[in-house]
DNA sequence: GCGCTTTAATAACGCGCGTTAGTTGGTGGT
DNA sequence: ACCACCAACTAACGCGCGTTATTAAAGCGC
């Protein structure tokens, strides 16, 4: 900066003031020229680290998540990053892997890089009970909340998620809907379940609780669970199946093609995720709704932003509706 | 770091000392105790930018990937992570979305935080040229290599991967092995190739080029290659199918159940880049061969670790083995 | 010509730390 | 009694920048 200064018959102070278009400061073009000249010429590029350091700003941003690798977090990533980058801060991201000992020690390194807030995102959503440091810190979570309710939180809305897909379905002519279910004491099974019944409701149907099957997430558990309701006795076997995620809509499908019924012709299905890889390409490609992880990292940010500006949030409990991914299997 | 100074009643310059682990520096047991106790009781963190900018040593090295959703890259950020911690050092994460506009501004960005080391990673093996800016620090490719063969390189050895997949189906007993392979003229479709015919030969069998079919990486167009193979007249239909990827392996799934055809008992089907969520979850389970994406994420923060401290690098060209994976479809 | 305001610029301090060149007090040897 | 030596520390500088207080020159009305 001082060569720039020298370069330009000006002073340090000069170039300074150029650099972050202060306002208030005098600079004729013709200087402002020769200076910006002077940078290019000498490929001048500022110190970021110094200039945190005099600024009292790190413009870093920290995001925690349990798994780097695995699509969900990734949106997050990309959400957060592309908002931070509108406001010209950078994300530091660190995986805890399921390990308390290694999500201490990232967040030591962030609260030691001076993050000027903190997010802390999970796979799946859930309630969760952050280590202390944590408090030194303007915080938000992201796919979860804390037993406290203390803590700032951006949520997907599940309930409406499950509305939503129960109603494309009756929508679609569909009377008896079975359901698939995830683990049913999770926050995702009770909302969606709420969702899906509502919206039977709606249409005039008293939700029967036995087309309601838990399949434990795995594909595994959703074939048994579809079998279960594809070979029930007296012939009212579901027309349509909504499944809690799309890897159980994989083996749905598979209990479906396997007693030669066609999709979405003799059974409707509706998964949950929009995982790419399965949705995408399991055949016919699956309808199904989207956790919204992307939205998610992108608010998280945008309420962190706040937060770190000292303004209060307007909301404290934020959630996101999952949109609907229309593709073949209705 | 005065305040603890002051607390424990010694200098500025011990505190360092102490948080240095300076060798050469005599400090008593006693007084080491007092200064931690005070670090302790006060809280004190040492403001990891100051230490950089004292230092002249950021720290920092930068990864850029096209996409930061998708496994892929997540897993080159996995290892790339956990070897960078290893050192004291953190990856500076950015994505280019494939516009070189956002890459040239995320490479200066990196440069402006004064990044020690380059790691540019793609989510396909190929070819690359890199922004000018990147020649100002060292740099390490994952997954490509530049055109002119200049910058050291860590790519996964396909050509292994094609020969242990096709020598994984000999084993098994299979003799007439069709090849549903990737875009022809890419690193990946012509190493696996290359090493699918090697196995076939060492075997004693002449490799019949009417086996091998583009599948253009889709699950559709997979489908139709294996429908292609699997209803070649004369009754020489393939016992076994490679397929380039897995997602061209649930093409090829369909087409085997489509015609009554049990896996593996009547066709066995190895994929390839084991991406848990269609491997893991296609009925039977996909044996697949895994692309090392964590391991070269891994090897290329080594390399540049050795780049960043002045050592010249052994290989400038490191190749890594796709592992098969073995599951249910052998 | 004088005083006053605005424009254009600068010198100097401090951000939190690593590092070098010292200083101080004590010990052992002759 | 003198010097050499070592253990245990410290004062002071600089890293690259933002910022404040200050100054010199120019413009303006009378």
């Amino acid at each position: 900066m001082s060569d720039v200064a020298r370069h330009a018959g000006v002073s340090r102070t000069t170039v300074s003031f150029v650099l972050n278009d202060r306002p208030g400061a005098a600079i004729p073009d013709e200087t402002r020229r020769r200076i910006l000249d002077a940078i290019d010429e000498l490929g001048y590029r500022p110190n970021a680290g110094a200039r945190a350091l005099a600024a009292n700003r790190s413009g870093w941003f920290g995001l925690i998540t349990e798994i780097v690798t695995g699509p969900f977090a990734a949106e997050v990533i990309t959400g957060a990053q592309s908002r931070a980058w509108t406001d010209r801060r950078f994300l530091l991201i660190a995986a805890s892997e399921g390990d308390p000992a290694q999500e201490a020690a990232a967040l030591d390194q962030m609260l030691e890089h001076r993050v000027e807030g903190l997010l802390y995102a999970t796979t799946w959503h859930r309630a969760v009970t952050l280590p202390e440091a944590a408090r030194e810190v303007p915080t938000v979570l992201v796919n979860c909340y804390d037993a406290e309710g203390e803590l700032p939180c951006v949520l997907p809305d599940e309930v409406s998620g499950g509305y939503r897909a129960a109603r494309r379905l009756l929508d679609a002519g569909h009377t008896r809907i079975g359901f698939i279910n995830l683990d049913p004491v999770i926050p995702a099974a009770i909302g969606r379940r709420e969702g899906y019944e509502r919206a039977l409701r709606e249409a005039g149907i008293t939700p029967d609780p036995s087309l309601v099957i838990p399949g434990y997430a795995t594909a595994d558990g959703a074939y048994t669970a579809a079998c279960e309701l594809l070979d029930r006795p007296g012939g009212d076997r579901p027309t349509a199946l909504f499944c809690g995620n799309d890897r159980m809509a994989m083996g749905a499908y598979d209990a479906i093609k396997e007693r030669g019924l066609r999709i979405p012709h003799d059974v409707a299905v509706v998964g949950f995720d929009n995982q790419e890889l399965i949705a995408g390409y399991l055949r016919p490609k699956l309808t199904t709704l989207a956790l919204p992880f992307e939205a998610m990292g992108t608010k998280g940010v945008d309420m962190l932003a706040d937060l770190a500006a000292g303004q209060p949030l307007d909301t404290r409990r934020v959630t996101i509706d999952c949109p609907l991914i229309e593709r073949s299997s209705v």
